[in-house]
DNA sequence: GCGACAG
DNA sequence: ATCTTGTCGC
């Protein structure tokens, strides 16, 4: 689908306030949403210590729940997190997955918060102008805000701060933390929330959100970037046993014999080791 | 001034 | 968010 509006964002972080001030008073509070036959779930991951994103979009239908379309998205991620600010992360990763998606969907639910944030604009509003689509923000954590406490699986209490009502805490599952619900764009309170009652009935994020997490957890695991990263934490860590054994005084031929039986060895690494190619590892990282 | 702070 | 370690339940 196309994007309907990309939001122009400044470099400097004040007129970025600025822009999200600005931004909120465009934000619709009331319920543009009639018939929602497909609800969509966004979720990013990030690997390559933070430099790579995946995104996933998952379209389920809102009736069987399930799945009718999924877009992902892989690249760099240029923004580094900072509190509020979030969207200037996740926006042009979760965008581009929209792209790719075929479906135009009537509802969008998002990992992060809608009006509720320090300047009433956080990333399920960014999502909802920028699709112009009613989206709903949906938190693991609270960001601010105040609640009465959650009961039973159900239950829901107005989050509050400075006098206003800014969303609602929901006890999705039993034993789990609540999520924090808020309008993004288009939708109201009373709708955003019995809509995100129907699709966590077993998961304590809605059901689209769950898929699109896994979506990214298995790019993530699949990158070749953190397979790399991983390689390297194994040599790390066989380069510190390799230290410890020639403290003690071993030749690299006995350390090599000494770690090639041992199970935790054989797990970090498909090569059995030789005494040349330890020699090298040591000298090339120095204490 | 200090602490808290979506992902 | 990710990483690591340890603990618990099926």
């Amino acid at each position: 689908m196309d994007i309907a509006r990309k939001l122009f964002i400044p470099e400097n972080k004040k007129e970025v306030f600025v822009a999200q001030e600005k931004y909120a008073l465009e934000v619709i509070r009331d319920n543009h949403a009639d018939k929602i036959s497909t609800i969509a779930g966004v979720d990013v991951s990030y690997g390559d210590k933070g430099n790579s994103a995946y995104a996933a979009v998952v379209v389920i239908d809102t009736d069987s729940q399930k799945i009718v379309e999924e877009a992902t998205w892989t690249g760099p991620c240029e923004f580094h997190y900072e509190p509020g600010l979030l969207a200037l992360r996740e926006i042009p990763c979760v965008l581009r997955a929209f792209e790719r998606l075929k479906i135009i969907p009537d509802i969008v639910v998002i990992d992060g918060n809608g009006i509720l944030h320090p300047r009433s604009f956080g990333l399920a509003c960014h999502a909802g102008l920028s699709l112009d689509i009613p989206t709903i923000g949906c938190a693991k954590s609270l960001l601010m805000g105040k609640h009465k406490p959650l009961k039973k699986q159900g239950d829901s209490a107005e989050i509050r701060h400075m006098g206003e009502s800014l969303g609602v805490a929901l006890q999705s599952q039993k034993g789990e933390d609540p999520i924090y619900v808020s309008i993004g764009h288009k939708i109201d309170i009373p709708t955003a929330l019995s809509l995100v009652k129907k699709i966590t009935s077993s998961t304590r994020e809605p059901l689209p959100i769950h898929h699109a997490h896994n979506i990214c957890k298995e790019m993530y695991y699949n990158d070749k970037k953190h397979q790399d990263d991983e390689k390297q934490q194994n040599k790390q860590k066989i380069i510190a046993m390799i230290k410890e054994l020639r403290q003690q005084g071993l030749s690299y031929s006995k350390v090599a014999s000494e770690l090639n039986k041992n199970s935790e060895v054989k797990k970090l690494t498909p090569r059995k080791l030789t005494p040349r190619k330890m020699r090298n590892w040591i000298e090339s990282n120095p204490d």
